[in-house]
DNA sequence: TACGTCCATATGTCATGACATATTCTTGAC
DNA sequence: GTCAAGAATATGTCATGACATATGGACGTA
């Protein structure tokens, strides 16, 4: 059997409850990337249930035409997202408990557009500033060298619900507040053809400043939600570095930790 | 050239700031794991210094008497740690700013015990009590059923840092007190055979009530760091659910995201 | 009936080989 | 001297084959 450039083979199996998987030979888009994602749509549409079995490796590989270790590489993208759980000896299943997207290299913005809100931005202020001990050491600067200082206010349905401050090199990018009106920094970064690859977050909480509550409308010594974050692009380099703060009763971060 | 099974490869290369490599062929511990553990000591320890590029892969590969493959899935364990970055065409480089460790599935005990502190705790109650609808449902029990619920508090140096309430099935496990005095819940369940697979966690902010400021030593209404998690085994069954408060003065978390 | 041994099953690990493609450097032409 | 084409380099993707090992059930024996 040849494969041209353009054939599609499709797999349907007998089994209920196995998806049906389609695969594009001519798309430039990795073979263990189709077949991941389509199991991905078939858990999160409930095609597949938890607890569910699927096909063993080397069946399916088979089946779509395919080497065990492409198969291999689609169902680890799955395990590794903690959506399948491998039991040597046995088979792969679906995790049990509801499936939840994890935290990923996305900004705030990302998150709330794909959940469906629709957030909106104020910016409070966009300037070149000397950078500070911190924030020269955060994005590898020489102290006193100009940074952007980007302070936005984020609102959800009308109501605050996270105040940012972000500093980046002004070698990187010229930015224009227009820009940032309608999206957000990473899109805005993207464009620039700036692609995150490693970021180190911290998490914890924080009483609310004077001035945090008056924007945030929440009481003085409320409760926040804090999280500094340093972004660094392919190249290893510092991109980004922010300093942020939620209102906790409309934000909070969800992880999935999956043990290897 | 054969391998007994007690052979043991060395591999000193003369290019200053290449780790010594040493693989033992006879360990039950896979030859990619043995190859990214001794990578992450020199990551680690400063011998291979951020920024820096390491040999490609296919030498790297000869040089250990390995295959390509086995190689790429050790920088592949690394990479997906966050401490290694790829460049298709340049090559592989440890990745600039300090490297920390992630959050990985693991109790508060064992990050603090690894970070040389010493925790201590002390059991507020331990009881078997009927699950309500969140529990039930965390834990795939049935409304009612009995589960076991802990309560602890945690100190370092003397001072309250944790405010933790677990809750697990009672079919698990019998949890004596004496056990969890010394070592932490993980560490028990770990000893009983549980392996921990996958974890869920949220983390937001909320103010401290009056029983919360009494034992963390705060104020009523300051800010806490709060995290739940659900854990699951193996076979995907739900292990434990805990429902826990920081200070955040004292703690907070710090997650490395990796894009892929 | 209870227990232990054996076997089928499925994932875990590893080797070899090949081609694709992004990046960088070098070389050559205008 | 500058820019473009091509070569060298290194990772990305995929195929084939083999053996190791954990798991669970079936079968046979005490």
């Amino acid at each position: 059997m040849t494969y041209g450039r353009t054939d599609i083979c499709r797999y349907d199996d007998a089994v209920p409850g196995q998806p049906t998987i389609t695969l594009d030979r001519s798309s430039p888009v990795p073979l263990y990337f189709q077949v991941a994602a389509q199991f991905e749509a078939a858990i999160l549409s409930g095609a597949l249930g938890p607890g569910e079995r699927i096909e063993n490796e080397i069946t399916l590989a088979k089946d779509l035409g395919l080497s065990r270790p492409t198969m291999r590489q689609a169902i680890q993208v799955l395990v590794d997202k903690g959506m399948l759980v491998r039991k040597r000896g046995v088979g792969t299943q679906v995790v049990h408990g509801k499936v939840s997207r994890s935290v990923e290299l996305t900004s705030l913005h990302d998150d709330l557009t794909q959940a469906g809100q629709d957030p909106r931005t104020t910016i409070l202020g966009l300037e070149r500033v000397p950078a500070d001990e911190t924030i020269a050491s955060e994005l590898q600067v020489a102290k006193g060298d100009d940074v952007w200082s980007l302070r936005r206010l984020r609102l959800i349905s009308g109501k605050p619900l996270a105040l940012m401050h972000n500093w980046l090199p002004v070698s990187l990018i010229d930015l224009e507040a227009h820009d940032l009106d309608t999206d957000g920094l990473y899109a805005v970064l993207r464009r620039a053809g700036i692609h995150m690859r490693v970021a180190k977050q911290r998490i914890g909480a924080a009483p609310a400043s004077a001035a945090d509550a008056k924007l945030l409308a929440e009481k003085r010594g409320a409760p926040l939600l804090t999280m500094q974050r340093t972004a660094y692009d392919n190249a290893g380099h510092a991109v980004e570095y922010g300093s942020h703060r939620y209102r906790p009763d409309l934000y909070s971060f969800e992880i999935t930790l999956v043990d290897r």
